[in-house]
DNA sequence: AGGCATTCGTGCACGCGTTCACAAAGTCCG
DNA sequence: CGGACTTTGTGAACGCGTGCACGAATGCCT
């Protein structure tokens, strides 16, 4: 028997998915509910409940027939597929305006990713202490990822800055990034980024907006972009 | 000769690219670049050349055989298509700490989203001044989107504020919300709302990061999540 | 115990997006 | 001026993700 499978792979539209149904999930748990449908958890999630089903036999055959899904079960197996049942330290680059709020930001710590090290370049912000994590010079990043055995490291710094932040997270050890800044990082193979973009999700929206205004007042009707419920 | 095309639909991942290609186009221009190739664009947002032709192909047929686009050009071109010929102010509601970050993001007002206006529920911050825009009471955010013709919101609420305030926006008469909270939100048909999770990006780099460890030590190779060039 | 209602799991078809491959169109040089 | 070279624009094939529809399994009620 088994213990460990090696778990097939999941397509990466649903591991995009599942960090949503698992947050509902425990809200679920929360307020005492035991066991949740597809359709339910389609609901709050906003999508399909098919994609739903489709979504969590990845994981496995977990769910009873003519009853839906346990939730606190389902709440175990989505965080063991997700690697969430150990904390996963990060370490941010850049104490500007967005690093301290990131580093200030409880969702991390609370869900899973405490914050192991601020780093910045500039000596001037060496020192100081914003939410409780005192920030150090950038050269220290080899010793944080490798004492705090650090995986993914956060870019928050200038656009002029990040593809050296990138190359310095590399080569210290990080293996995943989550790049703040607005520009295309280059990195080594395997090295898994993924990039959080401000301007381009407005940009994205004023798009809309302008063919909203420019072809008059017909049906805008699919203009979701991929969520969104009706009320 | 029709001088303003309806302009056929474009598919929304090309949407998604055209604003890494504009900030690219308008960095190459302030280097003095006068043309490029699809291939070297291609090089340079970390996409496949024939995807980068296929894009720019929706936007009409501009560009040279044999020698490729004119940067000006089509800076104005995606500038035009995306909407970004006129400023599109956004109201934030939330004025926590990440609200703070993102109005003293220089990155807004410079890329064409002027801060109209920040609000909060919370008569204590009302009234302090973030990056030069005095906090208003959320009470006031009808005059504020109708006098500063507001279409987009931004959601930079706790969670347990984030429907309430998504609620307002549309009542207020925002087509558009850009939403940070961890939250799924429901709104009227029409609106669009894109939403920016970063406790969800952090659980996606965690199953690779958990997979990679799982698997053992054989090829990694495409777990690049889309982006990614290779040094 | 049997039948009915409910809900899961999934095969299948459809549509969208990506990529290849190539003709068309232009430049450059001898 | 002609031929070689470069690069665009796009038809076509492929692959992935979505959603429908339905069989299978389970619980509940009489």
């Amino acid at each position: 028997m088994p213990v460990e499978r090696p778990r097939r792979r999941i397509p990466e539209a649903t591991v995009a998915r599942l960090p949503v149904y698992l947050r509902i999930l425990i809200e679920q748990a929360n307020e005492e509910v035991e066991s949740i449908s597809s359709d339910g958890l389609a609901e709050l999630a906003g999508v399909n409940a098919a994609k739903v089903r489709k979504d969590l036999s990845y994981l496995g055959s977990y769910g009873t027939r003519g009853v839906g899904y346990e939730v606190a079960f389902l709440v175990y197996q989505i965080r063991r597929e997700l690697g969430l049942t150990h904390d996963w330290p990060v370490v941010i680059v850049g104490a500007g305006n967005l690093g301290q709020a990131l580093a200030g930001y409880g969702g991390f710590g609370q869900r899973g990713f405490p914050v192991a090290g601020v780093v910045d370049i500039d000596p001037s912000k060496v020192g100081s202490v914003i939410a409780g994590v005192r920030v150090r010079h950038i050269d220290d990043l080899d010793q944080i990822v490798q004492t705090r055995h650090v995986n993914i490291g956060v870019v928050a710094t200038p656009p002029s800055a990040a593809q050296d932040a990138a190359d310095r997270l590399t080569r210290a050890g990080v293996t995943s990034i989550l790049n703040f800044a607005p520009v295309v990082l280059a990195v080594p193979n395997g090295i898994n980024v993924r990039k959080v973009d401000l301007a381009v999700e407005l940009q994205i929206l004023s798009y809309y907006e302008q063919r909203r205004m420019g072809v008059g007042l017909q049906a805008i009707g699919s203009s979701d972009s991929g969520r969104g419920a009706s009320a």
